[in-house]
DNA sequence: TGTATGATTCGATCATAGACAAAATATGAG
DNA sequence: CTCATATTTTGTCTATGATCGAATCATACA
């Protein structure tokens, strides 16, 4: 417990861990850039991390990326964060339909938690999106899909970043939609309403439009409350 | 989240959580000797974890007691402390009756957790126990209950301890039975193999002779799994 | 009111964690 | 094979945390 709690005791440790928590592997040097400190300071913070087991390296391709340990390990530092979240603010009113909240997540910039998971099984039982490798392949009935919705596929393609990723989601244990067709849905998902920001960080809530859409266009509803 | 992390990850620090959250306020010399540092020192310890929310002071009688500051703050430690077991050990596996045990855990040397409240709430009904200040007072009919277990009440009487103390439990937010009554208590459980310590340090399994003495004398039954 | 005990503050010392620069080392790409 | 980039290692410096002894403060009890 000593070991777990100076390894999160640290700004440098604790922003790496805050940017992990979303899923997203990263590499050591953009946890640098993300904490703020020298890549050999980073490398030492990510040997620490790792010894804790709180971080695993996973090498892929090129680069060596660094991740959550596990599932349990995104539970603990979600209670840990809840908990300093509480101390520091009075009361965080609980809102009405927190628990629909908490089921949309943000990961950087694409859906992730339970929406995420959903609207992307939803996509892959269509046949609109077909797992491979670690990408999605967006097939031809998928293309339309997004077409109709108003996306533009080619500037999504054209992006230097990745076109259609998995994104292991810890609180699902599924991978979701990223990628830059990830943000180019969530964007859409934003400019028509469906949903909208909350205070929290990366937390948004889905609006009654919302609701409807996800019917028509995913054939489901997340329960609310 | 830092300021928690840097909190508990002190050798010193997590010695003083680890035994503020069976439940006993302790004073600050006790928990500097339990931290093997000395008073000063603990003293010094203690204003962090104050200053961090973790801990409360909390003045009675000639005494400054420390105690854990709520019970979202010991589910967070249990989080940790589990997190880390499972790190350290290479697979807890999983035990058919995990839930069974995890509520029946000792508090020091009485029951506390779902176990030690269900007992207590018991004598408390059938009139054996009346709450009275931060005691308990053993009445003529609980008196009886005791003898016929075969328990020397006067041995229990003359220790220098407290006598049937008053205990809060954080988990279940109502008091057992602490004292040298509840610590004979447990001990003729442990003597009659009703309960039987795990590999965990402060955790024990009910037998499934405890479970049928447990519904002869109190009248209820923890339900298995 | 005085005194003893427990608790905290103060001041000083010591150890170490955290930081970076520079060099060494791996790993793909061409 | 060589080069470029990413990563880790090494060495060193600084800042901060942990510790204790002594002094001060508070409180209950005589």
């Amino acid at each position: 417990m000593v070991t777990i709690g100076t390894a999160i005791g640290s700004p440098a440790r604790a922003a790496m861990l805050d940017a992990l928590v979303q899923g997203h592997p990263l590499t050591a040097t953009e946890l640098a850039r993300v904490a703020r400190v020298a890549p050999a300071t980073a490398s030492a913070h990510l040997e620490k991390l790792s010894r804790a087991g709180l971080v695993v390296r996973e090498r892929h391709g090129r680069h060596r990326y660094f991740r959550i340990a596990g599932p349990e390990v995104a539970d603990a530092l979600e209670v840990l964060s809840r908990l300093g979240a509480e101390r520091a603010a009075p009361r965080p009113r609980p809102s009405r339909d927190l628990r629909n909240i908490r089921r949309a997540r943000l990961c950087y910039d694409h859906f992730a938690g339970e929406l995420g998971v959903a609207i992307t099984s939803a996509m892959v039982d269509r046949g609109w999106l077909v797992p491979e490798d670690r990408d999605f392949r967006l097939t031809a009935s998928g293309e339309e899909f997004f077409a109709g919705l108003g996306i533009d596929l080619d500037a999504a393609r054209a992006k230097r970043r990745m076109f259609a990723r998995q994104c292991l989601d810890w609180s699902e244990r599924r991978p979701h939609l990223a990628g830059s067709l990830g943000a180019a849905l969530a964007e859409r998902a934003f400019d028509d309403g469906w949903v909208k920001r909350t205070t929290r960080p990366r937390e948004v809530a889905i609006t009654p439009h919302g609701e409807a859409a996800l019917k028509r266009l995913f054939g489901f509803s997340l329960p609310s409350a």
